[in-house]
DNA sequence: AAAGGCACTTAATCTAGATTAAGAAATGTA
DNA sequence: TACATTTCTTAATCTAGATTAAGTGCCTTT
């Protein structure tokens, strides 16, 4: 079964036709490291669904800065949700990290599939909800926090991305520079 | 048309009976200010939408330090998304900050509406959607901007608050002390 | 009216994390 | 294989914002 379909299982069921239906309005590519699906400044037409290897969302500040706004690996959803729902230029940028098989979703068959699959509206519901908690509770870590806390935080949840992504991008995830990453790793290690 | 009515025909059209139905559902009470609505260890079984008044949301980390993580005035909802959705014991308190009426939606009743209305799994949605894009908004504004620049954003986004809400509360939200959220205001004001 | 408790201010001192700079490893590229 | 580019490390210095502490004014409650 398509990764797409079991993770759409996780929350609603579909009945075989529906599956056909969705699988139908989708598209799968394949791109290398370092691909850019979008850049800051354009209107976000699509959701990305991440099949194999890793994506991140990132923008970049006046002072050539950059933020890390978010990762996604196998399973995980990405997007720039200002510019997709406003349909406005958006400042993200999404980037492959890691040759990636992924799914593409437009915003104009996602409105379709509202339509004939009024389930899905609820699994979306449902996945930007939990989403919404991620985000308040990254807030939270990052208000009451100190580096070393989060960075420890971040292990324990997103072991796995550890070894795929840059760590000057994880420092960025977690609002410190790489200098200071590098330094705090080192102080973790010899303990 | 009460407010929530109003709130509700942002996003979704609902026919009078559609109307009616859900104002059965939900409950209006007036709260005195510093009245918590719903303490962090329970388990959050209402959404709060403010006719009147200002409520916010906070937690207490075991240094015994407040964190605001958001507030609601006249017209926003809040509650404990976590809890609600987990049905777990949160950590965020709910409290009164001005004299307030608030509409209570159950969790249950939300469940049955959306059965009876499906178009309010549509407005939820969006709601959250929209409240998702602020958080990211913030969480990035946190990890971009200084202390002096928050509060800027802060005072342009939410003139309404600065009057109504103690600073010291300001300062949590934009994850300061209040000694230097002080400071700076004088600062600001020299200017 | 007194008294206690908050909220706010000011100021001195301290520190987590930033900045700057330079070298070492790793990676890509021809 | 060598060269270029990017990533990571180490270390010295600096600063935004924290901490500590003391004092002021304003509500509440009695």
């Amino acid at each position: 079964m398509p990764l797409i379909i079991e993770n759409l299982s996780k929350h609603i069921t579909l009945t075989p036709q529906e599956q056909e239906l969705f699988l139908s309005k989708i598209e799968i590519k394949q791109y290398k490291a370092k691909t850019i699906l979008l850049n800051a400044g354009e209107i976000c037409a699509t959701s990305y669904f991440v099949n194999s290897g890793v994506l991140r969302s990132f923008n970049i500040n006046d002072n050539i800065v950059e933020h890390v706004l978010s990762f996604a690996c196998s399973g995980w959803w990405i997007g720039d949700m200002y510019s997709l729902l406003s349909q406005k230029p958006g400042n993200l940028f999404i980037q492959v990290i890691e040759d990636a098989e992924v799914v593409l979703l437009s915003k104009e068959n996602q409105e379709i599939l509202y339509q004939e699959i009024p389930k899905l509206e609820r699994f979306f519901r449902i996945l930007i909800e939990n989403s919404l908690v991620a985000y308040q509770e990254r807030l939270m870590d990052n208000l009451s926090l100190t580096a070393e806390e989060r960075f420890e935080k971040f292990c324990s949840k997103h072991h796995d991305l550890i070894q795929k992504v840059p760590q000057k991008q994880i420092a960025s995830y977690l609002g410190v520079t790489p200098e200071f990453f590098s330094k705090m790793k080192s102080k973790l290690l010899r303990k």
